[in-house]
DNA sequence: GTTGAGCGTT
């Protein structure tokens, strides 16, 4: 049976009712339309003094007992998005501030929602994903002469974390699952966002540590990499797209020497971003999010690392450096490079914890934000968390790169673990799991 | 009136 159920965003604040459905349990939908953000519920257990959770599943709260009764429960938000009351955790300070300048610098972009049941409503899909945070906009595209839904839609947020979340995982809408998306239409948008830029014309003294003090003055360099053996071009990841994008066309002198400075965007792995990506959804930003493809933030030291393997498993070695002053062959071998590295860990999988989340899998990475408010055990969890074959077990990780993701530790094997020709590293070189294959 | 991979009459 239906009735009201008592929940106060923090113990002692005010109860509001909230109603449950007919078979008692309670919808997160239901929850979040008045406690936007909300992942779930608690409470006191009075026997034992304790905090109780509340199960959930497929959406649904389920009641502690029979029924609600007639105690108060308390909202849980996803870690990192305390409200007012609740004090930031000392700890996290440095982390999660950083972060979430980040979040602002980064925009928003429409995101397409696939998949939909046609009866779904613009009004269902606001009220869904409410829960993830301020909506700007809302669309359900249907036929103009029947109003018959097409079956997909567009949401915008307000908030570029929400967005993150939201795509960390799959969504379970009116009894369908749907995914969401970044709309083809935007994908030369993303380019532009590309936090690495490409450095030509570099001298052989130029090192790692060079670049990186040179560039520091024009914003955080996460990441320098120098191809060895030299082959005058280096990459310079910055935290912030928009300081690489600020340096794109100029030139600077560093060491006596002139190097000119590009956008480093490598067609040659744009043609596997979609398509390598298996699209279970528990995949973030799938497909060409700039960013993510580029950064590789540990390359500091990147005198060593990918070193001698390179050359063999690549071939850049038959291009010949007699061609170094063309460009276009640099560009080619500088591709090359690119698309060794490992592309789609760093930010790809950004507090992605939503992404490899609860799945009765054990390839849970970081946990940190959203619990999936539904999540299909069908789904075969998306490898993430390796990088490098490195894999990311666990959670925090407390390493000091963008959130504390895609870092392989600073101690890459000084062994080339081979990356091979494969274009997907982190998958290549996934660890087979004993036993738990997924197939 | 049905359908189920895709990509937005603004």
């Amino acid at each position: 049976m239906s009735q009201y159920i008592n929940v106060a965003e923090n113990e002692g604040n005010e109860p509001m009712e909230v109603p449950s459905e007919d078979d008692g349990t309670l919808l997160l939908t239901t929850l979040s339309a008045q406690f936007p953000g909300a992942c779930g519920l608690k409470y006191r257990n009075h026997e034992t003094g304790t905090l109780r959770g509340i199960r959930l599943s497929d959406g649904r709260l389920y009641p502690p007992d029979t029924d609600w009764g007639r105690q108060v429960y308390i909202v849980v938000f996803p870690k990192g998005e305390k409200t007012k009351e609740n004090s930031i955790h000392p700890t996290e300070p440095t982390h999660s501030v950083k972060s979430y300048k980040r979040f602002e610098r980064q925009k928003c972009s429409d995101l397409i929602v696939l998949g939909l049941p046609w009866k779904s409503s613009e009004e269902d899909l606001r009220k869904y994903f409410q829960q993830f945070g301020e909506l700007l906009m809302v669309q359900v595209k249907k036929d103009p002469k029947s109003g018959q839904s097409k079956g997909f839609g567009f949401v915008r947020f307000a908030e570029y974390e929400s967005q993150v979340k939201c795509m960390s995982q799959r969504h379970m809408i009116d009894g369908r699952w749907c995914d969401v998306r970044i709309p083809n239409s935007k994908e030369g948008a993303q380019q532009m966002m590309n936090r690495k830029v490409f450095v030509g014309r570099c001298t052989e003294d130029m090192t790692a540590d060079d670049l990186r003090q040179y560039f520091s003055k024009y914003g955080e360099v996460v990441d320098v990499f120098i191809p060895k053996p030299f082959r005058a071009f280096a990459f310079v990841s910055f935290a912030d797209p928009e300081t690489a994008q600020g340096l794109c066309g100029e030139d600077h002198i560093i060491k006596g020497a002139s190097v000119h400075i590009s956008g480093a965007a490598p067609k040659a792995s744009e043609k596997y971003d979609r398509r390598m990506v298996p699209n279970h959804g528990h995949v973030a930003y799938q497909g060409s999010w700039g960013p993510g493809r580029g950064g590789n933030p540990s390359h500091t030291n990147s005198n060593m690392g990918v070193g001698g393997g390179m050359g063999n498993n690549l071939s850049i070695g038959n291009l010949g450096l007699g061609a170094l002053q063309l460009n276009h062959a640099m560009l080619a071998a500088a591709q090359a490079v690119l698309s060794s590295q490992t592309g789609w860990g760093p930010l790809g999988l950004t507090h992605q914890s939503g992404g490899a989340t609860t799945n009765g899998d054990q390839l849970v990475v970081a946990t940190t934000t959203a619990a999936p408010h539904s999540i299909s055990t069908s789904y075969a969890p998306a490898p993430m968390g390796t990088s490098n074959g490195a894999v990311v077990t666990g959670a925090g990780g407390g390493n000091n790169s963008f959130l504390g993701w895609g870092n392989q530790t600073a101690e890459m094997p000084p062994a080339p673990h081979t990356v091979a020709t494969s274009q997907v590293p982190s998958w290549g070189s996934m660890p087979a799991k004993a036993g738990s294959g997924w197939n």
